[in-house]
Order: C-alpha cells, then structure tokens, then sequence
DNA sequence: CCCCTTAAGTGCGCTAGCGCACCGACTTCC
DNA sequence: GGAAGTCGGTGCGCTAGCGCACTTAAGGGG
C-alpha cells in the first residue's frame, strides 16, 4: 500500500453522497491508500482498524471453510465501503476482506469513524443504508449459490464487476474468478468457453474483456437485476456532492 | 393473530436485554399476538407497519425465485426481531418472513421503533449488534448453500431450532424443512431417515423429537458452530432485565 | 532468446441431488 | 366407517458439478 499522489474522493459514491458538512468532518482524516491484488484488509477474527471506501479497487469479503473451501459472500467497490462492523458493533466478522481487483481507496481510522458514525446524521443514515443495500447483496448470493447455475452466475459475477470497472477490461485469472464463485477453476473454463462462443467476452491469460453486456445479462439469473434494483432504490434520492447535476444521471 | 393473555416481555433476549429506562418507554406499545404456521408478516417489496419480537414464535426470512425456487435466508426466535429495515432504511426487503413455528410475539409499531432507535442510546446498539449477528448468519447461509451436503445443513438447521424450541418437540413436515433449506422433499427424506437410524432424531407425521443433541453436532457442518459463536461474542457482556444473574449462565 | 512459471484446456469416472411417478399409511372430516 | 387429503417412503433415470491427472500454451525474467 502506497500513498497516491490525486485524491478525488467523490470516486467513492458513499464519500460523494455525504452532505457538505459532514464531508469536511471527515476529509483531512481520508487517506488515499493504493491496494495490490491479494491484500488482506482483514482477516477473520482480527481487530478492525479502519474503513475502507474504494475508488477503483474493488474488495470482496471472502469467507474459507475448515475444509479450504471458499466463497464470495459480497463485494464491495465504488459504491461502497469495507467495515461495517467498525459501527454495527462487534469491531470484526468471520470472514476476511480481500482485495480482488487491484485499485485506490480512501481509508478512515476506525475511532472517526465511529464518532462520525455516533453523531447519528446524515452520514449514519447513509452507512446504514448502505448496510442494508449490502444485506440485501448477501441474501441473494445465498439463493444464488443454491439455486442458480455456474454459468449464470459468472454472468452475474461479470455483470457486477463490471458496474465497477467502466472500462469493461477485467484483469482476473480464472482460478481467482473460481474462488470467488466457490465452485472449481475447470467449471469457470467451461463456462467462459461459452461466453467465449456467443460473442459476449474474449479472454486471455488473466484479462477478461466484456463485448456484449447485454447478451450477460440475458444470460445471468435474476439475482443481478435484483441486487442492483435494491441498491437504486435505496440511493435513489441520495444526491451526489461535487458532481453536476446533468452528469448525476449518466452516472446511475 | 390474536391478544394473548398474560405477556412475559423477557422471553424475547433483545427485549430482555433493554435497559429499564428504554424498555419502560417502549413497554406501552408492545402489542403481543400469536402467530400461526404460514403467516406472513411481510412480503417482498410490501411495507412494514410493525417489528416482531418473537418470544415462543419462528419466524423465517424466506426468499422465492422466479422460477418458483425458494430458500430461507436466515431464521429469527426469541434471540432476534424481525422488521430491521426499519431503522436500516429502506422500510422493505425483497425476500419475506414467514412463520414457520407458531406461537407468540411482540409487535412494535414502525413509527415508535424508529423513534426509539433514533433517539441513539442503548436501544441503537442493541439493535445494531444484532443486526450483525444477522448478517453473520445470512453470510453462514450463502457459504453453507455452497459447500455442505443436505444432510449436514439439516443438522444445522435442526439444532438452531432446537435453540429456540426449549423442548425439543419440533412441530415440521418434512416438506417445511424442504422448503426452508431450499431443497427437495425426498432429500429431507433420506437425510431425516440416516438421522434417525442413528438415534438422534424420531419423528412421525410433522412431529421431530429431537434424541441426541450431541450426534447431530457431530454430523453438523461448522456453520452451526460459527453464527452461535458470533451471537454469544456479539451478547457476551449485554445483561438481560429481570432475570436473576443465577439463571442467566444456564440460559446461554 | 530460451526457459520456467503459471494460466487455461481436456478427458474421465464419480456422486449428490434433481425431477418425476407412484405407493402406502396416517388423519380428519363428513 | 368410508372417503379424501396429506405426509412420508421408494425407485429410477438424469445431469451438473466434483476430483484428479495430464496437456498445451502464454508470457515474463534471466
């Protein structure tokens, strides 16, 4: 992790739907931090001492059985933030925080948060909010896991990584898609195989690119609309600080 | 739903656990009813008028996909409440509650939970911390869909219920249990079959005897284990009301 | 430039769980 | 006490995904 040189925290949609006050608060405590592939923000049982808020990194909290096996149970990029539990209480979880795709984030040591947090203003309605948009995410990978194919979950896994990589070039090896899926590296092969065919990715060692966005969708199962759906409604009047008004709606 | 007779507002552990100058606030309005098999108490995208607080009722966060498949997300007894995007914003989820074991709780209404909630004080982190150890079990949920075998994820559930179901005298058919764990009749079936071979477990029509706690432990993934361990961390140092310290280690 | 590491492709046997169909047996209600 | 409805048991073919072993090939570093 390195200190970057540009901080534009508005990246962060969380930061950005913060109320001008609160903002400055908060701002001289927001440290830019870069984060590499494979970091942990925090492992299972461990004390919590910051949040995270990414820009273009994305995080996924990642949970690993006795047996060594592992799934996604959420990812967190963008439009939202690692650290819950800093203000939910408890200070950590069972699961650890991974980075997934390389990227910047903002960091804000735990104690300013929870001062920030105990005010009880905007800023908790807004993590409590998100909370909620993230227990809804939660809830659907456990139907997902049950109920929904391995091809459509990787359309739904793309589809949400892609929400947060606008360019559409994903840098992510299968094995590591694998893992966050929880299912093996051979069935991700045979899948994107598939989406290989129909045209909608190309891929090579460790990139993925989208070409056909909407052809993943018709794809992925119902649990994508339905997150992303949630996750509208709950921001909907949530405005953004520093972005203009005409810009608000290309961005959601 | 109808009036009970006498209310024992302890029975619920997040009632119990209200200092007596928050519970004093709320006590008024605590409306008890009795819940019968199937109610719902809210349906996806429906909104909430009241919170439940369980205290002999179970109820479960259920959620049904398109093509008909259903799943249970996370179950609430008398450990919990259900109703919390109340105060997480948002007022509605996508999936619903349902009861799946009859019996009696409390209901606050929606403008009163809000108020008390936002009045920031114990109440606040009492409701907080226990929206963690939600959390915790819906993540336990997701990873356990992935990796564990129906019969370990009946373990599982039979023994969160048992924890909530003092007796032990299980009033489900098989087909319930299906439903809850999102998989097929005949799959309970069997499960419920090796089980009882096993002596741990004696059932006839809709009733489940629970015969040996142990054995069913030992055939129970990690999961069980897991969201136990969180809820008692998340409630090790919070007292409960009126009830005499002697009794509080035998309750936990 | 070559080598070595690591990502991705393939094949194969195996099994858990599904979908479906049907039976038997218990319960409730007329 | 018979009829109807519900709950549980069983059999059978099917398939998605697993575990494992091995090959092919990309691409980065010495």
């Amino acid at each position: 992790m390195a200190i970057t040189a540009v901080p534009d925290t508005t990246r962060n949609h969380l930061l950005a739907a913060l109320p001008a006050e609160e903002f400055a608060r908060l701002a001289a405590h927001l440290e830019p931090v870069d984060l590499a592939v494979g970091d942990f923000l925090y492992e299972p049982g461990g004390q919590l001492q910051h949040a995270y808020f990414p820009a273009s990194a994305i995080v996924s909290m990642h949970y690993v059985t006795e047996s060594g096996a592992s799934a996604e149970i959420a990812g967190v990029g963008n439009e939202g933030m690692v650290g819950i539990s800093l203000f939910m209480g408890g200070d950590t979880t069972s699961s650890s925080a991974v980075v997934q795709t390389a990227g910047e984030a903002y960091r804000l040591e735990r104690a300013v948060l929870k001062e920030e947090f105990d005010r009880g203003g905007a800023m908790q309605r807004l993590m409590l909010r998100y909370t909620q948009a993230l227990i809804s995410q939660m809830s659907q990978t456990a139907i997902c896991n049950r109920h929904h194919s391995v091809e459509q979950q990787l359309c739904r896994w793309l589809l949400t990584t892609l929400d947060r990589v606008p360019s559409g070039q994903l840098v992510m090896t299968q094995e590591l898609v694998a893992s966050m899926l929880g299912v093996r590296r051979e069935g991700i092969t045979e899948a994107a195989g598939n989406l290989q065919h129909a045209g909608y990715i190309r891929y090579r060692r460790g990139h993925i690119a989208v070409l056909g966005r909407t052809g993943l969708e018709s794809l992925a199962c119902e649990c994508y609309a339905v997150v992303k759906k949630e996750y509208l409604r709950l921001f909907a009047e949530i405005p953004r600080r520093g972005v203009p008004a005409a810009r608000r709606v290309a961005i959601q």
